[in-house]
RNA sequence: GGGAGUUUAGCUCAGUUGGUUUAGAGCAUCUGCCUUACAAGCAGAGGGUCGGCGGUUCGACCCCGUCAACUCCCACCA
């Protein structure tokens, strides 16, 4: 079979996902092995496959694969999330374009749009993840609106509730003005913004002439000021406590009052209060029993109803529909006329903005409800002990600092949310606002009646839907069905999962809310490892982000690079627990690596039909020298170098290194297979290989791509088959137990290269031509052992003639290895002028490291303080030193 | 304003309880090679007083102090 020059991915995927699928390899059902269970974060279903779902889901894939080798149940479940604010948005667009308006919409037919949408569009995600190779179980597919998933957080809701978790009430709350919604206070990001600081004057009532002045940020909320108030030890305001001012434009009166709240250090000390807008506001507007006068509607646009008592002047009225930034300007001119501003500053403030619409915050007082936090925490004290415990481990482990933080100064959550797509809430209301809360409609009258017994009442349905995340704390038990049908088989067996992991950014959002729901409803943790992965960034170091234009298109990388190649430049490039800059030459090396292989493929497929049945009968180059066949140490030496990396990457993998791993194992495909053993073992043109060494290579080759599989599953399964006839696949194939390296022959083998390496520098620095080969004459006490390994060292530097000596040989170029010396004889004349400059450059190091070591030795302190082998090895290096100087003095004055 | 983290080669990062040939890797750079697996390659090389200063120690990239720069998280000073 002819392989093609280079490897072309594109030919190749389709195949495998097929076929994977066809035999249901990903497939998994409970039985007696270990479950290694993994859920993954349910990308919303607006979603496209993004660099951070790339990352993610390649770490999932490559532990998942790699438990599936290793012996485990392997199940990762996919799955989305019905995203509701995200998700409604799309759907509203989406009838605006058709021209409908949600608001001539009846709820049902709203949801059946949003049903529409979601088959339409919600899969697309998950089928961008087969393309990546993602080794998911498919009929396992979960979403967090399914029948059941929806009655589990239903349960939830109705259960913490009659706990007294979840309480109904009227609070400020954080109000999307753009989704017109309340939000809980992690969706609101606070952002840097420049703004203007006005500097506003309130007349005093008994004297017009004076005035209190106030710095404000927000002039537009000035109608629903209710007090001026300033700090109580602020010397400059004492004579003002207690008298009254107007508020500009709308007259009001309005007192001065005193808080400590206040900060007499900033603006001009006085603080207009605004219970309507403003959480500290409202808090001293409690207080001191101050009015609430809410001059902004849900949409951010001025209403003036509830000033309609206060006779509101034309110009007021004028205000009504405005929105409330160009009110700002539009109230800041109209109070300048009044002659009422002092002077505007700039001002550099924070605003808060919605996580999903990015609309700045209000505060609103609104009717909400909430989870009691501390209430529920106190009831679930592992949520914290766990995580500090290592009970729960989390990678990287300084994410625990920000975990406890979080909870210990954990407030209230607010759970609903002015939407229709979503959970609704199993709250029933009367006409006279008596409540109550049950699972179902049916079950809401009899409660309803068995508590007010009040006849022939109409009870009405809560109209708002949960927070997704009240949903998605459930995901690890419900996508076994853990809360719908508790006691299941399934749930039984994969839950507790195994690892979670998933970005940072959603630590409070979703992570801690998982431990919390696992406690509370099934008393035992979620997962047991927590991989926190860091974001992407472009090259600069900048967010990926649509507004940028920053975010590639990776399907797009997939067409160009192969599936395997972008796994590979994404998770060589990311650290374990830190951010990731992205760059597209990783997904280049990647692409190189995956060629690199198809080549040694290519190589070792050529000799296939050269094999000859004994060593003995393969006559190779080396022999014709006269030398001894060295590809038993070669193969003795892979296949222990081959033990090694395996244990290294168990240990790797154990501490979630896996970036690491993959360093590991391309450089021991690269470097070690590759460059050294490929080159030790290859015959000479045309000529044949002994059976038994080509034998073990395949071995060899395949152990590679087993390692390497969970990373680039494509390629390796690929050149798993190609190898040789198969009966099996390599993503289901077990790893083989590891035998314990012979540190002996790796240390040879260590000092084999370092000679090579050494002798191939020499003759580049004397420029003898690649082609041209040297007479190597070798001075050791240990000849027998590189008699051994002399074919090898033949090949490598192109040496005709390999020899041993007692003598220096004259006029030759020489080179040292720890006390071993070669002579290079060349056809070419030596330059005895360059090679005094090596020399002598070389001495010197050699002597300033000796002499550093030697001060050591003489400190009498170190000589009695260090340990013993810490000594022995400063010996060694002293010894090795000598030796160096020695020999490089002897070629000095042989020249 | 509080807390955490980072600072090692041009870039991105390793460096395990202080001693491992006067610090390692990949990429990039330079030199020489189209050698019949691979130029998406081969063989080599150069490049760092480990952020600054001070301390502990026989010995510090590693421990302590301090300063500086950057990053992230939390916190609605109008």
């Amino acid at each position: 079979m002819e392989l093609s020059k280079n490897f072309e991915p594109q030919a190749i995927e389709q195949k495998w996902t097929d076929l994977w699928e066809k035999k249901g390899y990903f497939k998994s059902v409970p039985d007696e092995r270990e479950p290694y269970t993994v859920v993954i974060p349910p990308p919303n279903v607006t979603g496209v496959l993004h660099m951070g779902h790339c990352l993610n889901n390649t770490i999932q894939d490559i532990l998942v694969r790699r438990a599936r080798m290793m012996g485990k149940n392997a199940c990762w479940v996919p799955g989305t999330d019905h995203a509701s604010i995200a998700t409604e948005a799309k759907v509203v667009a989406m009838l605006r374009e058709r021209g409908i308006a949600k608001s001539s919409l009846t709820r049902e037919e709203f949801l059946g749009y949003a049903w529409e949408w979601k088959e339409k569009y919600g899969g697309i995600i998950l089928q961008q993840l087969k393309k990546l190779g993602c080794s998911l179980d498919w009929d396992r597919t979960s979403f967090t609106m399914d029948d059941d998933y929806y009655k589990a957080v239903i349960k939830i809701f109705v259960q913490l509730h009659n706990d007294g978790i979840i309480y109904r009430g009227l609070r400020m709350v954080n109000w999307d003005p753009a989704s017109k919604t309340a939000l809980s206070d992690e969706e609101v990001i606070f952002k840097d913004i420049d703004s203007k600081l006005y500097y506003v004057k309130y007349p005093l009532v008994e004297d017009s002439s004076q005035f209190m002045m106030v710095a404000t940020t927000r002039p537009e909320t000035i109608l629903g000021d209710v007090a001026i108030c300033v700090n109580p030890t602020d010397e400059r305001y004492k004579a003002w406590i207690g008298k009254e001012v107007m508020v500009p434009i709308i007259n009001r009166k309005i007192p001065i009052i005193t808080d400590d709240y206040v900060d007499a250090e900033f603006g001009t000390g006085a603080l207009k209060i605004t219970p309507a807008h403003d959480k500290n506001d409202n808090e001293i507007g409690r207080k001191h029993n101050l009015k609430t006068i809410d001059t902004l509607d849900a949409e951010g646009k001025f209403t003036a109803e509830q000033l309609m008592d206060e006779n509101p002047s034309e110009q007021v009225l004028g205000y009504n529909g405005v929105d409330r930034f160009i009110l700002r300007k539009q109230i800041a001119e109209d109070i300048a006329a009044l002659g009422l501003i002092e002077k505007i500053e700039d001002y550099k403030g924070q605003v808060g903005t919605s996580e999903r619409t990015g609309a700045v915050i209000e505060s609103r007082l609104s009717l909400q409800w909430f989870v009691d936090m501390k209430t529920f925490l106190k009831n679930n004290p592992e949520t914290l002990l766990s995580v500090m415990a290592d009970e729960i481990v989390f990678h990287p482990a300084k994410l625990k600092n920000t975990y406890n933080h979080w909870l210990s100064n954990i407030k209230d959550w607010c759970i609903s949310r002015q939407l229709w797509w979503g959970q609704q809430i199993p709250a029933w209301y009367d006409a006279d606002g008596n409540c109550v809360v049950a699972e179902t409609e049916e079950e809401a009258g009899k409660l309803y009646h068995s508590k007010f017994d009040i006849l022939n009442s109409k009870l009405v349905r809560d109209e708002d839907c949960l927070d997704t995340w009240f949903s998605s704390w459930l995901w690890p038990m419900e996508v076994f069905k853990g809360i719908s049908h508790p006691d299941n088989t399934e749930a039984n067996y994969y839950y507790p999962t195994t690892t979670l992991v998933t970005g940072h950014d959603i630590i409070f959002f979703w992570v801690a809310r998982m431990i919390m729901a696992g406690y509370a409803f099934k008393d035992k943790a979620p997962f047991k490892n927590v991989y926190f992965t860091g974001m992407v960034r472009d090259k600069q170091g900048r967010k990926m982000s649509k507004q940028l234009g920053n975010s590639p298109d990776l399907l797009g990388l997939i067409d160009k690079y192969g599936a395997d190649a972008v796994r590979f430049g994404i998770m060589f490039s990311s650290p374990a627990g830190n951010d990731l800059m992205f760059d597209e030459a990783a997904l280049e090396q990647g692409r190189n690596f995956n060629n690199k292989i198809w080549n040694a493929l290519k190589l070792v497929k050529m000799w296939e039909g050269r094999k000859s049945e004994s060593q003995k009968d393969g006559e190779t180059e080396s022999q014709t020298n006269g030398l001894n066949d060295s590809s038993d140490f070669a193969t003795e030496w892979f296949e222990n170098r081959l033990a090694q990396v395996q244990l290294e990457v168990d240990v790797l993998m154990a501490q979630f290194k896996i970036s690491e791993v993959l360093k590991v194992i391309y450089s021991l495909v690269w470097d070690d297979f590759c460059s050294w053993y490929l080159e030790w073992i290859k015959p000479g043109f045309e000529q044949p290989i002994a059976a038994d060494v080509y034998n073990k290579t395949v071995d060899f080759f395949e152990q590679l791509m087993q390692l390497a599989h969970p990373f680039m599953p494509f390629v390796t399964e690929e050149i798993y088959q190609l190898l040789k006839d198969q009966t099996d696949n390599i993503c289901i194939k077990q790893f083989a137990n590891n035998n314990e390296p012979s540190t002996e022959i790796l240390n040879e083998a260590e000092l084999l290269k370092q000679v090579i390496t050494a002798i191939r520098e020499a003759r580049n620095k004397n420029q003898i031509k690649p082609k041209e080969t040297i007479k190597l004459a070798i001075q050791t006490n240990n000849e027998a052992s590189f008699a051994t390994i002399a074919s090898i060292l033949s090949k490598q530097v192109n040496a005709e003639a390999i020899t041993f000596t007692k003598e220096t040989i004259a006029n030759s170029i020489v080179v040292a290895v720890e006390q071993d010396k070669f002579f290079l004889q060349a056809e070419r004349e030596v330059d005895t002028v360059a090679q005094r400059g090596e020399l002598e450059k070389d001495l010197a190091h050699q002597q300033n490291f000796l002499e550093s070591v030697l001060k050591k030795l003489s400190n009498e302190r170190f000589v009695q303080n260090a340990k013993p082998e810490v000594i022995d090895f400063e010996r060694k290096k002293q010894a090795d030193a000598e030796a160096r100087i020695k020999t490089i003095e002897e070629s000095l004055g042989s020249l």
